[in-house]
DNA sequence: TTGAAGGGCTTAAAATAGGTGTGAC
DNA sequence: GGTCACACCTATTTTAAGCCCTTCAAT
């Protein structure tokens, strides 16, 4: 795939590292590339835990059952955060990378088996995906509410950020006056590239002045 | 999408079920055409969706109507009317209301977004007739949580797959600036502050105007604008008598809620006036700032299209023209890569000087917050060795397992017994 | 004088006249019933069974006119806020920073445990510090989640009331000293505020 | 009396799941 | 009154910009 020309071109040695997804037509490239902040993902250890144990050996771990009816453990490396259910379910969230994410849930099923659970590590799935990106010019969100109704939720009374409801692909954007864009809902990094591809000429019709 | 046919609007055949809505419409992906009309009107039979569309337009609600849905009603009504709508508003809003409680998830929410909702449905009716009514106020009237309304005006929004229009700014500077108690002499306003309510509303209207060109307004809360507004208008009316007198005081005296962020937009507000009198020739030699520009408001205003159009130009060519300059500058403003990044830091002087800057956003005049613009780009493949050593920094040792023991059962028991009779 | 805010809980505003504090009570809980509201005939709402009034604003005579112009919107009472909690949380001195970082080596990343610990600390406030620090001092969490210490319940809760006692004497001593322009106190004078 | 600064909340997404509110059967 | 099927609280992550609160320092 042609190398998607980066952000910032200085970057483009390491940018070339990570995975890229061919892109629409280089003719109308934004020469953007939203960056991955969030990765949340799914793991079944397929094994019925005992969350008081795991809370109780695990420094890294807190069980408030009253509260909230899962152990809340945090690994440094990757700095990542997740959620392990009694059922064995397990969510992990904060990676910035699918790889990041999956050798971090990786580390949560290792912590667990070392407590002396038979955890597997069946189904690993990436369920979202968050990215941020910033098209670098003022937009005019009456504007875009105005013409793309259908798609817009623009609320400033509520919220400052106008929120674009993208159908294909099926990502959810919040748009901002600033130009910073934050792209989510994703299963695949590919959406989110498509997503913005797809947004970048629209936004590029409501600069306004 | 075979079979599906194709877009009204525009001819395409991307035609997509979008289940951003209450039942799964078809959406042309391309044009965003609802090709399938949802819930209200029709009498939709699709396969699985055939809930009671039937939708009473019945006028009394003669029918079992469940006493959650009747309170409901007569809150909508008695919004209404506190509000004074127009007779036909009040059926409108009853309508929204009856619609919402026919959706499944709406009957098994809680009783107090359903008190909301009424709210909600009074709201987007006035929003549909140009009816200037703020959130706020509907919170007010219902002492209900903002958070709630907001969460609940969305759902219902989505999910009756409504065209809300904005809240009209013009208007509702007519009547919010008219709420201001300044149109007579009184014991709280002495006479030299009592202003002539006409001229006030002009005014009012083109600085409004003035802040939506210059972007003020936009992703804001709109009414902490038009208070900011209606202070400068006030004051530059007759400067001389006026200008000691705070946004705080004007607000007080006026019997008007100060809102919040009104401060913030009156400072820019006069950055944006300020910068207007520098394109004048002769406003330039009088070196102005924020105090003294309020006296020439009214010569700003005349010609604020083409101040304006100025400042916008100005900035532009300052840049350079054209968008690879506006990010290129863009860039060397350290809007995040490694290589400038260093630079950037040099400047932590908190406001970058931006002194041509060109008319913007003033979130995007702001200094670049450094936090990650560079992704240390990993080589993680997820595929690594997890070292035994490394999980092991996470176990506790015996002595802390008995240690923390300890402490939980010392929670427990001050917890278990928090009023020993 | 300034309109009266109230409670932690939910601030409301009013105009003048009659305020009722009552009504909050009402609302604060059950998702029973909000007050209800109701017309008078001078345009007051009146809430059912208590019969509160609000005075609302508004242009009498030509108003309930149709088209473009009298409407109703209030300048008074119409704060956006006016019914949202509040989720303001004292900020951490240095020395209680510090508190936080010896109780992370030794309870680790139990939030609600290391709430036990800081007595007039919610656990929310905790979690909130630990991401701060996460973000800004991310070496001190590393540090400290690293260099176990024994988890002694009671010694910590001496320290700390050690150190908040403290920071309240100097407090209170800066208050008093503030005509004189303190200034050469060396050491760690950080503005330190509990309370 | 004013502001600035700092902190936490709002919005979107997604999985996980017990306990309980809610109303229709 | 019990079942049923939802809602929706608790909790986790992350970005965006605005609002709103408290505290504290200058004027």
């Amino acid at each position: 795939s042609a190398q998607p020309s980066p952000e910032k071109p200085h970057s483009m040695p390491l940018a070339s590292i990570t995975p890229m997804t061919p892109m629409a037509p280089i003719s109308e490239c934004s020469g953007i590339v939203p960056q991955l902040q969030n990765i949340v993902s799914t793991v079944n250890l397929a094994c019925k835990l005992d969350l008081k144990k795991i809370a109780l050996h695990a420094k890294n771990a807190e069980y408030n059952p009253k509260r909230f009816a899962a152990v809340i453990m945090r690994i440094r490396e990757p700095r990542t955060t997740a959620l392990i259910f009694s059922s064995g379910k397990m969510v992990c969230t904060g990676a910035k990378s699918e790889e990041q994410s999956r050798l971090a849930a990786r580390k949560y099923a290792r912590v667990v088996q070392k407590l002396g659970f038979p955890a597997r590590f069946l189904d690993f799935t990436i369920q979202n995906m968050v990215a941020s990106c910033d098209v670098r010019f003022p937009i005019s969100l009456e504007g875009l509410v105005l013409t793309h109704q259908q798609f817009s939720s623009y609320e400033p009374e509520l919220f400052p950020g106008l929120i674009y409801r993208m159908v294909k692909p099926r990502i959810v954007l919040l748009i901002f006056v600033s130009g910073k864009v934050v792209l989510t809902g994703a299963k695949k990094r590919s959406d989110i590239y498509e997503a913005f591809e797809n947004i970048y000429p629209i936004l590029k019709g409501f600069k306004k002045a | 999408m075979p079979g599906r046919g194709r877009c009204p609007d525009c001819g395409s055949a991307e035609l997509v079920e979008d289940s951003h809505y209450s039942q799964n419409q078809l959406v042309c992906s391309d044009c965003g055409c609802v090709v399938t009309e949802g819930i209200l009107t029709t009498t939709f039979s699709d396969e699985g969706n055939l809930r009671e569309v039937t939708y009473s337009r019945s006028t009394g609600e003669n029918e079992q109507v469940s006493r959650s849905q009747q309170r409901g009603l007569r809150r909508v009504r008695d919004l209404c009317r506190v509000l004074q709508l127009p007779p036909t508003f009040e059926d409108t809003a009853v309508a929204y209301y009856q619609q919402a409680h026919q959706l499944a998830g709406i009957r098994t929410a809680r009783l107090q977004k359903k008190e909301v909702l009424a709210g909600c449905c009074v709201l987007i009716t006035c929003r549909q007739r140009n009816w200037p009514l703020t959130m706020g106020t509907i919170c007010t009237l219902l002492y209900a949580d903002l958070d709630v309304f907001s969460g609940t005006y969305m759902q219902i929004v989505k999910l009756l797959g409504l065209d809300v229009p904005s809240l009209c700014l013009v208007d509702l500077v007519k009547t919010y600036c008219s709420s201001f108690k300044l149109f007579e002499a009184s014991p709280s306003v002495p006479a030299k502050y009592v202003e002539d309510k006409e001229k006030m509303l002009s005014r009012t209207l083109q600085l409004v105007e003035l802040a939506d060109e210059t972007w003020l307004v936009t992703g804001r809360h709109p009414l902490p604008v038009i208070t900011a507004a209606t202070f400068l208008a006030w004051q530059s009316l007759r400067p001389s008598d006026r200008l000691t007198c705070s946004l705080a005081r004007f607000c007080k005296l006026a019997n008007v809620d100060l809102p919040y962020p009104a401060s913030s937009r009156l400072q820019e507000l006069l950055a944006v006036l300020l910068r207007m009198a520098e394109q004048l020739a002769w406003l330039q030699v009088l070196k102005l700032d924020k105090r003294s520009v309020v006296k020439h408001i009214g010569d700003l205003l005349q010609h604020r299209h083409m101040l304006v159009r100025k400042a916008f130009r100005d900035g532009t060519a300052e840049m350079g023209a054209g968008e690879k300059e506006l990010q290129g500058q863009g860039q060397g403003q350290g809007l995040g890569d490694e290589d400038v990044g260093s630079s950037s830091l040099e400047l932590p002087a908190g406001k970058r000087p931006s002194s041509p800057a060109l008319l913007l956003p003033p979130c995007m005049l702001k200094p670049p917050k450094r936090v990650c613009p560079a992704p240390p780009v990993s080589m993680v493949t997820g595929d690594e060795d997890i070292s035994d050593s490394e999980i092991e920094q996470y176990l506790r040792t015996p002595q802390e397992v008995r240690d923390f023991q300890k402490a939980q059962a010392a929670r427990q028991a001050a917890q278990g017994t928090p009023n020993p009779p | 004088s300034t309109p009266v805010r109230t409670r932690e809980q939910e601030s409301k505003t009013t105009p003048d006249g009659e305020d009722n504090e009552e009504i909050e009570e009402e609302l604060d809980d059950g998702p029973l019933l909000v007050p209800r509201v109701k017309v008078a005939e001078d345009g007051s709402i009146i809430l059912d069974e208590e019969s509160l009034t609000v005075e609302v604003l508004r242009t009498k005579g030509p108003c309930v006119v149709e088209e473009n112009d009298p409407i109703f919107e209030r300048g008074s009472t119409t704060t956006y806020s006016s019914f949202r909690k509040s989720y303001y949380s004292k900020p951490w001195s240095n020395k209680e920073t510090d508190m936080f970082f010896l109780a992370i080596s030794m309870v680790g990343t139990d939030f609600s445990m290391i709430g036990q610990l800081f007595p007039h600390r919610a656990r929310i406030e905790i979690k909130n510090k630990f991401k701060r620090e996460e973000k800004t001092n991310g070496w001190r969490i590393d540090k400290a989640f690293q260099e176990k210490r024994p988890f002694d319940f009671d010694f910590f809760a001496h320290l700390l009331q050690k150190v908040l006692a403290e920071e309240e004497k100097r407090k209170q001593k800066s208050v008093k000293n503030q005509s004189s322009k303190e200034k050469k106190s060396s050491k760690s004078r950080k503005n330190a505020k509990v309370k």
